[in-house]
DNA sequence: TGTTACAATACCAAAAAAATACCATTTACC
DNA sequence: GGTAAATGGTATTTTTTTGGTATTGTAACA
């Protein structure tokens, strides 16, 4: 069991971590807390103030220790907002998985993007809309679909279904679903997609201005917000001949 | 039993209810009240105003508390007419991004899985090996080619491409190329993955036993080490009748 | 006796938190 | 249908919290 942070801190244990000044003493007892995991990756260290009080030192003593592990890239400061727990960042890892809109997809790509609405409304769930996000009967449900356009040809059809809650009136949104969600103050954090390949029925491929049975890249896409509510149920459609997509998968810790 | 509203938000509830600014006491209080049943789904809170009478602060903090558990997705906002308690939670499953084997990956839906090998044989690198492996011209590379089948139906064509100097017999893989590696000290931690659609050609169709043109879903996969180095290349043509990609994708942080 | 490392005090500046005042939309009632 | 009350939405300001810095004192050491 770890102890708590004032009890690390202490006086008596400051005396015990060895020899040296003050200030040396207190940086050790700092490194072994996030050593041993009583600080971890992003945690907050208490206001300065307050260390000092717990360790029964100045507070300018604090800073010359706190000083050491900012220099060594242990700890980052912020003005006015506090101390933490620097994140051992490799460089490779930060480039996580993305939820990309569209738009940024295609601007990496060197394409404009545009989009041409076919349709937006509210209406009664479907089964598979119920089930997906979670609606009770008296919900209803606003959809969006529209033709993607990459440098003037067209690219995918996209349907999105959003809960009436979350999007009572779907004409609002103009360009992104996502945006509109976010001025809402609803934030999804985690996606999860179904990827599959499909041969065009008539509707489609005429839309896509591809020969019937020409193959499709479908896929499927449900956003969740923190708490784990699904919010968000998008199909997509997508030439196989002029679209690839890319995913970075990590193995997960075994 | 459940205490009525304004007395669970009263100062003295609030000021119990943990460490920390205001506006997250305020917060957690309420997620304990949706919890305990409090408040039920569908609910209407208190109006702002109201909420900050009860807890004696100001309707700024109240706002700000109810903003998280908007985002959240467990309240919804409606202007000029109130905020509800959302619908339940789906428990989704907490399952990471990972590169599964397609053993596991086929035994999870619940179907017998085994392999009929195609090719094994040392060779030199293609210019598309020696670019994505980073090959020097005096290495070999190890070429793997199998049929994956699923429940006695041929499911996908597999060529594996992998650096001299990581197999340098390529014979000795029976079952799992990962598995292999692993016994070398070889484990990759990464994975970039290219996903699109295609129409089969005449000798792939023939392998998996669908017609000639029947749509199927290409997969490459580059594996990297913890250094970065790309260690194996992988292409995998699907049937699209018969099998979908999930993935799963996280937001980064803004 | 001056130099240097250590520690304490007092004050400065940026950020977050909280309060105040006012705006916009929905609902209900007439 | 119109209008007022109720409700959420937004902008601005003030207060509090938090790290940043300059100044001073003290003791060890050359």
């Amino acid at each position: 069991m770890t102890d708590d942070l004032a009890t690390i801190l202490s006086p008596e244990r400051l005396q015990a971590g060895g020899t040296g000044p003050l200030y040396v003493k207190l940086r050790r007892t700092l490194e072994d807390a996030m050593r041993t995991g009583a600080l971890g990756h992003g945690d907050a260290l208490p206001p300065e103030r307050d260390i000092a009080e717990f360790a029964a030192v100045s507070r300018v003593t604090v800073r010359k220790a706190i000083d050491d592990l900012v220099a060594d890239g242990l700890l980052v400061r912020r003005h006015g907002s506090g101390t933490f727990v620097a994140k051992p960042v490799s460089k490779v890892e930060q480039r996580l998985s993305q939820l990309t809109s569209f738009t940024e997809d295609m601007a990496r790509r060197g394409m404009t993007a545009r989009s041409e609405w076919l349709h937006k409304g509210i209406h009664t769930p479907s089964p598979d809309e119920m089930m997906i996000l979670g609606l009770a009967t008296d919900i209803k449900v606003s959809r969006l679909s529209r033709l993607r356009i990459a440098d003037d040809q067209p690219l995918a059809i996209e349907h999105a279904s959003v809960s009436g809650e979350f999007l009572p009136d779907p004409s609002v949104v103009t360009t992104s679903l996502y945006a509109e969600l976010e001025r809402r103050g609803v934030r999804p954090v985690r996606a999860v997609q179904r990827i599959s390949a499909t041969n065009m029925k008539e509707a489609d491929a005429h839309l896509l201005g591809v020969p019937v049975g020409a193959a499709g890249l479908s896929i499927e896409r449900i956003s969740y917000v923190g708490s784990g509510r699904a919010i968000e149920f998008t199909r997509s459609l997508y030439r196989g001949d002029a679209y690839d997509f890319v995913a970075e998968l990590t193995i997960g810790a075994s």
